[in-house]
DNA sequence: CGAGTATATGCTTGCAAGAGAATATATTTG
DNA sequence: CAAATATATTCTCTTGCAAGCATATACTCG
């Protein structure tokens, strides 16, 4: 599951299989949805491909990519655990604790994206 | 969410967070069932606070350490549309096109962890 | 204050990976 | 075969860790 969570680290290619996940699609087409050069988008689809997230299908010169969701089944089995803390009825309790202050060297960051 | 799915990309990490999910933990505590190095855990115990994934409380000269699930919960939101993809009655057809030869210059490699 | 315990930080090294530009491969068409 | 199109690969450079070891900090107790 590793190499998933590391593939799914880059912005790009969490984008790329957003664009999947409505239908296949040409890597000109993600290409130019992204605004990325074309070998970029090539090689986050190795990437991807590599971490069994996409699959791809030839038609003559152009290389239909579809999404392949497994490796997403098993961050999703990974996370199912911790789904009940914020779904169970402890999330008041929960949310009183991280209310309260303790010491934090590094405050999380605001991340943009 | 970069910030996290990067983190959760090293297994040590994710089972920093797997111990802390039952409840919270002393430093020594998780160094000893981990077998790492001291050190090796406070680093990693480092990158989980900067990704806002656990908080340190300080008792005298020891430090609780506990799960902060917020940043997994993004995760769980992205990943939420993708759910249904393999919860849909769509399951079967998916099962079958993912059997279905295409050329892949990259099987999955077959991933121990 | 001094010693012991719990935890964090610094440094070095090796490696994986991303950006960017250039180029290679494969396929279709004329 | 030549040209055009779609996509992949290679190379170089740079950056980001992670492992491993040594050391620093902080707190407690006698």
């Amino acid at each position: 599951m590793s190499e998933a969570f590391q593939v799914l680290a880059e912005p790009a290619r969490r984008q790329i299989l957003d664009l999947l996940r409505e239908r296949p699609r040409l890597v000109g087409e993600l290409t130019e949805r992204l605004g990325l050069p074309q070998p970029s988008t090539s090689k986050h689809l190795k990437a991807l491909r590599e971490a069994g997230l996409v699959r791809v299908g030839r038609d003559g010169t152009r290389r239909w990519y579809r999404l392949c969701p497994e490796p997403l089944r098993a961050i999703d089995r990974w996370l199912a655990p911790y789904r009940r803390m914020w779904e169970s009825s402890f999330a008041a309790l929960e949310r009183h604790l991280d209310s309260m202050p303790d010491d934090d060297d590094d405050p999380p960051a605001k991340e943009p994206t």
